[in-house]
DNA sequence: ACCTCTTTGACCTTTCTTGACCTTAATACT
DNA sequence: AGTATTAAGGTCAAGAAAGGTCAAAGAGGT
């Protein structure tokens, strides 16, 4: 398949991102429009397709004078969170079987936990798992 | 990103207060234009902008001779966490009373809660807690 | 032919920068 | 004391410099 300039400018992006250092860049839309040789809308039509979110990106921009485009990558991120709610899931898990707490109790903490964590960023939430394991093993242990 | 005149200027009077004894300071609008070379209304719109009360700063200031502006930072957002977190452990304080759950789980949410949040930023803390509260209302509905 | 993804361009909104003009406070001069 | 002067800071609007939106037209594949 060849390749159209969506494609070609979702790879440059993907290379700058690879090669920063925090898995993050900063753009200048009309610049890299610019280097293509294309409108700048073409860039935020790359950018709304294939940057998202569900695809493991954050973008954030400003407007006006000196403004930018930031893309990050917190795929990494994104996983390390996933990990610590596992963790302290399955910590839950091991309360119930021991009947450190109830059934009850082990659904309401997951609830709480998932429903509370969801509009905190991937690294806080990662934080937060573990902080919320460490509070609850406290808990427990008097 | 490029940093524009503004990004450059609110910098610098972040240094400031943060070098300073008390978290505030006193500048000379003028003097302050003079260093950026530019003209004394962008610093207005930088304080404007950038130091608003919402992002926790409080700024007072004085026209005519020995004229001054005086920017602090406040602790509203610490408050407002405060104020949050009151409020959730009063809902708790409610499901108690009403018996939606027991004495123990009212201790445990409240020392997970407590503990889990010692990290987060007071604006994050604010988020976890109305999260938090919001979670646990729909954990009992169901 | 039809459907989906691309490409373009006209127009919109936000943010920043500058400058002319206004208000207030301290001080100097009658 | 009362007024004039001077030394601050405040306001507001215009213009420039970004990025955002949306819809229409184009391209490619089935």
């Amino acid at each position: 398949m060849k390749k159209s300039l969506a494609d070609r400018i979702e790879e440059y992006i993907k290379v700058l991102i690879a090669r920063s250092e925090a898995q993050q860049i900063e753009i200048q839309r009309v610049e890299l429009a610019e280097t293509f040789s294309c409108v700048p809308s073409q860039v935020t039509y790359v950018i709304g397709t294939r940057f998202t979110e569900k695809a493991g990106y954050i973008t954030e921009s400003r407007r006006g004078g000196k403004g930018f485009i930031r893309i990050s990558c917190c795929e990494l991120d994104k996983e390390a969170a996933w990990e610590s709610r596992q963790e302290l899931f399955i910590f839950i898990d091991r309360l119930l079987e021991v009947e450190s707490i109830s059934q009850k109790e082990g659904e309401m903490l997951k609830h709480v936990i998932s429903k509370s964590s969801k509009e905190m960023a991937p690294d806080q939430k990662s934080q937060f798992f573990d902080a919320f394991k460490y509070a609850l093993a406290d808990f427990l242990k008097k």
